[in-house]
DNA sequence: GTGTTTGTTATCAA
DNA sequence: CTTGATAACAAACA
């Protein structure tokens, strides 16, 4: 479940080996993973100016023939963008996924750089899709998105505004609208409602300030950490050979529903908030 | 065969 | 029109 860090693992490590490269040839192998159809024609010889984030979205910026475009990337919840070089040999694994080597059955689409270097865009679900358009058509669709949680536009008064004026909604479900806050997901969610010692359930406006301050500071801390150790991805199948992140040490609620709280012992409670599972300690949030 | 998984959007009620 | 909640959707696997 690709969120904040993980997405911005992938456009660091992205930016640092792709940009200035030049595309060769793009292979689509399942069309409806993108669009427009003209996609593959549109990035030969397409050089790579930059890679962007915002929220969970990815944009990579291309000068294309005589058009600045971008490719608008999501990974929605199993999409993976793998790099790896002609003469490498995959030893890792993705075991959910059975990734032993690339190409795979969830290789959707291949680019192909010059010099070598070679992205794979996998999907088991393939929910995940790439599409290109103008840059200053991608500016818009990333400018839509809200502030960045750990950019200084996050400021507590932001936060506690935007408590106020969705004052009657969860606030689990405040958290999780990518209009207000973007890049939190389910887990990040739910850690820092854990942190703060809120409960999921609890409607935004019914925060006092001192709860409202350490969820802000929770979030910052939450993603910030996360970022730190490239994120993760919450699946106990996970080779850790492979290129998941470390953040799963740090998980106190999510995905541990009958387990015990590391921080008081009472069992971990799973109900569902927003239409989504949700994890929290009943005797640590209140 | 069925429940589970989540980000996003459509839809509906108030 | 606004707000909030919920359904639906994408597809595959244990």
């Amino acid at each position: 479940m690709p969120e904040l860090p993980e997405v911005e693992t992938v456009r660091r490590d992205l930016a640092a080996r792709i940009t200035g490269s030049t595309i060769r040839e793009v292979e689509v192998r399942l069309p409806k993973i993108v669009s427009p159809k003209t996609f593959a024609r549109e990035l030969r010889g397409a050089r790579v100016l930059s890679v962007r984030r915002r929220a969970k979205l990815l944009s990579i910026d291309v000068q294309a023939k005589s058009k600045a475009l971008s490719i608008l990337i999501h990974l929605k919840m199993t999409g993976q963008l793998v790099l790896r070089h002609k003469h490498d040999i995959y030893f890792g694994g993705h075991p959910i996924l059975g990734v032993r080597s690339l190409p795979n059955k969830y290789t959707h689409v291949i680019f192909f750089f010059r010099g070598g270097d070679v992205l794979y865009f996998n999907d088991l679900r393939q929910f995940g899709y790439l599409k290109l358009v103008p840059t200053v058509e991608a500016e818009a669709i990333l400018s839509a998105y809200g502030v960045e949680p750990l950019a200084p536009q996050f400021s507590l008064d932001y936060f506690e505004g935007l408590l106020a004026k969705r004052k009657g909604a969860n606030i689990k479900a405040v958290l999780l609208n990518q209009q207000y806050i973007a890049g939190l997901g389910n887990i990040y969610v739910d850690e820092s409602l854990f942190r703060a010692r809120v409960r999921p359930t609890r409607r935004a406006g019914s925060l006092k300030p001192v709860e409202r301050k350490a969820l802000w500071k929770a979030i910052r801390q939450v993603i910030g950490l996360s970022v730190k150790h490239r994120g993760t991805s919450f699946n106990t199948y996970v080779d850790s050979d492979g290129r998941a992140g470390k953040f799963w040490r740090y998980l106190k609620v999510y995905g541990r529903g009958k387990e015990p709280c590391k921080v008081c012992g009472t069992d971990i409670v799973r109900i569902v908030v927003a239409g989504r599972g949700t994890h929290y300690c009943p005797s640590c949030q209140k």
